[in-house]
Parts: C-alpha cells; sequence; structure tokens
DNA sequence: TAAAACCGACCAACCGGTCGGTATTTTATG
DNA sequence: CATAAAATACCGACCGGTTGGTCGGTTTTA
C-alpha cells in the first residue's frame, strides 16, 4: 500500500499502474490481485487509512478544558503536523478529491467523514458561544464550512506550489485571522 | 475545445481518451491532430482560454474609487459569476491543479498567472494600508495568500459537494471575516 | 494434506498518434 | 470568369505499446 501511494502521488491514479506499484513493492501482479479484488478497492482502501489516521490526530489535539477559540488555534498548528508527516504523500489528498468528484463510491467514502468535520466544527463553535468566546451572532454551520474551506485550500496550494511560501505559519495566519473576527469585540 | 472540456471533466485528463473527444465533437481523429500537435496541447489551450477569461472578469471587477475593503467584497461576489459562468466545467479547475503538480510545462503555465493573483492581492492591501481601511502591521504578502487560499478552498468544495451548502454565500461571509479583522479595529 | 500466498505468462481492450489518401477551399493564371 | 494548381481541412484504418485483470500452476504456511 505504500508503494501504491508512492506512485498514485507520482502518476496519479490513472496513469499509475498496478504493475509499476507491483514491481515497486516488489510482488508480482497475482500476489496483488490476490489481497485486493481491483486497483480501485486498493485506492480505497488507502483512503480509507488516511481518513482514519487524520481522524486520530484531530482526537489527540483535542485537550477538554480549552476555550474554543484556543482549540481552533491550535488545529492549526496540527495542519504542520500533517504537513511533515504526510511529507511525501500530500498529492494523495488532491487525488481523492479529484476522483471522489468523479466516481460514485470513491465520493461515498470520502464525503461522509468530509461532513462530520464539518459537524464537529460547527459544534466546537457553538461551544465556543456557550463558553462567551464566540459572537452570539455567527451561523456556526456557515462558519464551519469557511474554516475548512480556508484548510483545504492551504493543503491544496502547499501540494501545488511547496517552495513559494510557508503555508504552516500562513495556516495559522488564516486561522487567527477568522477566529479573531468570530470572536467577541473586545475593545 | 468545447468537447474537450466536457470529457476531461467527466473522466480526467488521463481517462479523457482522445476518440471519445472526436466522437463528441463530430470531427475525425485526422482532422484533430491536424488542429493539436498532441493531447496535451489540446489541455493547454483550454487553460490558456480559461486564464483569459479569469483574468478578464478580474479586471472588470475593478473599480478605480472604490475602497480596498470594500473591493476585496466586491471580488468575493465575482465568485459567483465564476460559479455560474462556468457552472458545467468547474471540475477542469480542479484538472488544472492536478496536472500542474504533475506536469512541468503545465506547471508553468499555471503557475505564473496564479503568483501574479497573490502578488495583486498584495498591491491592493498595500493600497488599503495607504488609504487607512487595512491595519499597518498587516504581512500583505502573507495575508494575500490567506486570501487565496480561501477562495480556492471555496472553489474546490463547490466542486467536490456542489449541493451541499450555498457556496456563493459562503465566499462572501469568509471574505468578510478575513476583511474585517483585517481592518483598523474601528469600536 | 489442505489452505493460503504467490508467481508471471497471457489476453482482450484500449490508447495516443501516424499516414496515405480524399474532399474542400483559396489563390494564381490566362 | 473559368480553370488549373496549390494549400488547407478532413478522414478512418492502422500501429506499437500499455493497461487492468485472469488463470493454471508452484511454493509456503498451518
Amino acid at each position: 500500500m505504500s508503494a501504491a501511494v508512492e506512485v498514485f502521488c507520482r502518476c496519479g491514479y490513472d496513469a499509475a499502474s498496478v504493475a509499476e506499484i507491483c514491481n515497486l513493492a516488489g510482488v508480482s501482479k497475482g500476489a496483488f490481485y490476490h489481497h485486493f479484488p481491483s486497483k480501485k478497492a486498493l485506492f480505497l482502501a488507502i483512503m480509507q487509512d488516511w481518513l482514519l489516521k487524520v481522524d486520530e490526530q484531530m482526537n489527540a489535539l483535542r485537550e477538554p478544558g480549552m476555550p474554543v477559540s484556543q482549540a481552533l488555534l491550535q488545529m492549526s498548528h496540527a495542519i504542520e503536523m500533517i504537513f511533515s508527516d504526510a511529507s511525501g504523500q500530500l498529492p494523495m489528498f488532491l487525488e481523492f478529491m479529484v476522483q471522489a468528484s468523479r466516481d460514485k463510491t470513491v465520493w461515498e467514502a470520502t464525503i461522509a467523514p468530509y461532513q462530520t468535520y464539518q459537524t464537529r466544527f460547527a459544534e466546537m463553535l457553538e461551544q465556543g458561544k456557550a463558553e462567551g468566546s464566540i459572537q452570539e451572532t455567527e451561523d456556526t454551520q456557515a462558519s464551519a464550512w469557511v474554516l475548512i474551506a480556508f484548510a483545504v485550500g492551504i493543503l491544496l496550494q502547499s501540494v501545488v506550489l511547496p517552495d513559494t511560501a510557508e503555508w504552516e505559519s500562513i495556516a495559522g495566519r488564516g486561522m487567527g485571522m477568522l477566529v479573531e473576527s468570530m470572536q467577541r469585540s473586545k475593545k
């Protein structure tokens, strides 16, 4: 599977050949098709793994006592972890998106967790309202999408323009700007 | 070319076959290769068209007298135009990104204008500082990237989850939040 | 000894691109 | 204006190469 990730990243799903993946992994085609029913199944398996990891990292990040506004900023630091942890395999993220937009099976597997994240963010924001660290007037559903859109955008840009800017610090800055505007105006 | 856009959107660059494009366009393969030297050249030609259109729309949007903070909000409305204008062909945007991340030729053609946009945004923000509508402490380079990342993220999400949310209004909201945090705190 | 893992030659389908030849349009000429 | 000639547009059968997937047989493990 890690061999597959490498080839998928380099060539993309369609251009990646099963033969090349097998070569890199040091197994035969026969062995491959003994474990996976198809190329697509392999792709989906990789995706499940990835989603699981992201979920773990997000949960690990969540310390209960912390105010929401700070937790969100903390999460932008989580991106830094994702960056270093998955450095070589970030293009897979793009590939997931692309396939999800075209293949119904992939779409269902990707999108369900995606919406889970949005719900989770919205819940955090509601919690922030209760704490008083988020303005009561915020539309938490919409704001949650804003946060996710920004994170996704940063991820995508870091794939396409890896060395153009320091994406981790920009992620932090943007998240800070968004959180600030959601906080009660203090002065 | 419009036939090609349709097939590229539906299947992606690699899975799109020249034969199918020709079929849809009602021409023969011979005719196709008489006008384009290769499949990639066709892809690049489509991309050039797209970039040109985006540039036009952005320039058309720019009214000289307007304060920067308002101009930025106006731009989030431009996204609405892009949405309706290119409704069926938005997946091409994703395809551009994907190919750019893999093919050097495509990368150069995509990324140069991309960075131009960033520069343009940064200039606008500098201008905003001069006007006094943007805080002096803002790092305009970084903030410009934040704005673009958000726009790109919205675009991507609207491709993958077209009917999940009202992306135009979310685009406006997010842009508003970002602009607000860059403005001098008024109260 | 049975089951599971593994091998790699093989296959039909398809791909981007070519090419020899034909139809159509433009230009040059008397 | 007619017509020859040149240039351009177009056709589709064809080619070498690649692909995802199969399968009969061998090795390894339980």
